[in-house]
DNA sequence: TCCTGTGAAGCAATTCACAGCT
DNA sequence: AGCTGTGAATTGCTTCACAGGA
């Protein structure tokens, strides 16, 4: 069956809720509350889990701890995930210090900068390296996922390099598309940043609901 | 006409584009090549476009100058944004640093921080303000939109004052769904850094195509 | 011929509505 | 009674296919 991609990003976004509601020590949840909670529906809800398994129990609802294992396990194969910032300025060192990724289970082991005076040095546990090394140091350091913080001008100058490294996913925070011709084509994510700033402007002007 | 919201994003993933095009001195765009880089079809972008007007000429395609300052126009009926970001941490200082914003014409124009350390300095023109004061800032400096950069777990007690602040949209950045109970409700679009690393890595899992 | 603009067709996602379990 | 799980209905988005202008 073909998984829709907002399913994918929905489930992400009951994850994080879930994790929450663990916290607060709440143990069950119902399929309209999760939905409150997550801007959506019940049913989408519900549909959206149907397409993985039947987690819910009839007449009560959902076991918070369960359903976020379940829906983690969906999402993430494997317990740890490897991550490397590519771009040691202000926004790839404030996502380096990002807590979030950590407590998901994704580790920041090393950033990539091309200024000498940067490289050497650490933030919090991963060190900033010469983005020369990167090919190297992806394939030592067994990195699947590339966060992309370099400023515009330096990407095709990067293109090479991001080539012959061997990550498997790349989140791209440049406002540029990126286009590789990799034969394993890495999976690429687009965050845009100015673009949410337009979007926020275009639903201010017409006056609509959240999203 | 309703028009898609996904239109609302790739008419701002056009305009990133363009402008891209427009550095690159190159006048004239089909909407074939628009879409090769903008990862989407030829109908969709015409198909986007038509909702709002007739920008093409047959048989040439469009300029790209006149095509820019037309998504401009839909994206952002005013020229000039203020924004203002609560939550100096490192995330809130790179954004204030982040050159897309006032390149794109959004302002950052104020930043808020309970930390007495923090307060008074600057980050580029911007000051860094109490953040009890930002309703009557807000006000003053009359913003529009406000980036939520906080940690987690001071969102709670920040809602009281984002709730009698007037900004017309909030860009939020902490994990939790954001409900406010203002009459006039502000355009909430959630971001979460983490979320994107889950799509990512099941994206790889599933060895699936670019997004 | 080349490329836009657009109704119509096709497809995908969401919502409805209810069967069935507890 | 309450809530999940899910086919069926519906809505809405995308793609097709072509008319018409340069």
């Amino acid at each position: 069956m073909e998984i829709p991609f907002a399913t994918i990003e929905r489930l992400a976004t009951y994850l994080r809720c879930l994790r929450h509601l663990k916290d607060e020590k709440i143990k069950i949840i119902s399929s309209a509350d999760l939905a409150t909670n997550t801007k959506t529906s019940p049913e989408q809800v519900r549909k959206d889990l149907s397409y993985f398994g039947r987690f819910g129990k009839v007449g009560t609802g959902y076991y918070v701890g369960k359903l976020a294992k379940k829906i983690e396990k969906i999402l993430k194969k494997r317990k740890k995930w490897n991550v490397c910032i590519v771009g040691a300025g202000s926004l790839g060192s404030a996502l380096a210090r990002y807590g979030g990724f950590k407590d998901s289970g994704y580790n920041v082991v090393a950033l990539f900068d091309n200024n000498p005076e940067k490289i050497g040095t650490k933030i919090g546990d991963a060190e900033i390296y010469d983005v020369k090394l990167l090919p190297e140091i992806v394939h030592e350091k067994k990195i699947d996922i590339l966060a992309l913080t370099v400023p515009k001008h330096a990407l095709p100058g990067l293109k090479e390099l991001l080539e012959s490294s061997k990550v498997k996913g790349i989140l791209n925070f440049v406002p540029l598309s990126l286009h590789l011709k990799t034969r394993r084509k890495a999976a690429v994510l687009d965050v845009d940043l100015a673009q949410k700033m337009y979007i926020l402007s275009y639903l201010i002007s017409n006056k609509e609901e959240q999203v």
